[in-house]
DNA sequence: TATAATTGCGCAATGA
DNA sequence: CTCATTGCGCAATTAT
């Protein structure tokens, strides 16, 4: 359980990784050396051109593109836990139906009950006043004893 | 779902995180100057304390911590992530139970159902070998036995 | 006080 | 290529 009262790295993010760290350990990667371009070709549609290089951390290509990923990592965070809420949401919500449904069924059940009791004493009235030869059926005793 | 095959982590301390996370970086707020309150008088257990220092990432003590938070961080995850499926098979759970209860509810609607129609043919019997007039249930045959 | 558990966040690899 | 997901580590906070 938390509140969360987080109000700390707010705006912060750009001051994050501007560039080197105050631990001076902002290991440049290499630069590329020779880079794609060697020869001022630029493969248009293959391989081999912007992999294989650190990339550059300063880069505004790259600052862009993380940005933009750390948003859609935001906002797909956001979704999942939305998602999660309402399966919790779901189940609570099967669960009162539940209970709707079994005490429907426990309804149910009384009232066949008190109609086949009906059912027993009247086919009893009737094998004591009416001689053989009746008219319905007597032993229509649909029992069910299942589930 | 990715495989991925990080290279870091799982064994214990690489060279990965020696100094300056290749990949992690993270901003540190590194200060240690003047201490904080303006007297650096305050309550006994109260602030000026231990976080001063900027902690050094090489220290034994910090990587030993970092490791043991990785461990509990995976933990959590893993449990949060269990949660989460338990509580979906959960939902298939309830919905199967539903269904079932919604099937028990049909049959014994049903059944309810014959039963009272039997009885309506029961009493239309009724009716036609007795004497007309005699309408359902009210018509106790109301009758004069004393004259 | 220390330690473990959570949580928000950014990074990078991978999936679509 | 861009956006969405996902595993992972860091650090701050909270719970034990």
């Amino acid at each position: 359980m938390s509140k969360v009262a987080q109000q700390n790295s707010t705006p912060a993010i750009s001051v994050i990784h501007t560039q080197a760290h105050a631990s001076g350990l902002q290991q440049v990667p290499q630069l590329v050396p020779a880079g794609p371009g060697g020869g001022g070709k630029a493969v248009p549609p293959s391989k081999q051109s912007k992999k294989s290089s650190p990339m550059d951390r300063n880069s505004d290509e790259y600052r862009q593109r993380r940005e933009r990923n750390n948003m859609a990592v935001k906002k797909s965070r956001l979704k999942s836990k939305q998602k999660a809420q309402d399966t919790l949401q779901r189940v609570n919500q099967l669960k009162e139906e539940n209970e709707r449904l079994e005490a429907k069924i426990k309804l149910l059940t009384k009232e066949l009950s008190v109609l086949k009791d009906l059912f027993l004493e009247h086919a009893h009235n009737l094998a004591d006043n009416v001689q053989p030869g009746g008219t319905d059926s007597p032993a229509t005793t649909p029992d069910n004893t299942g589930q």
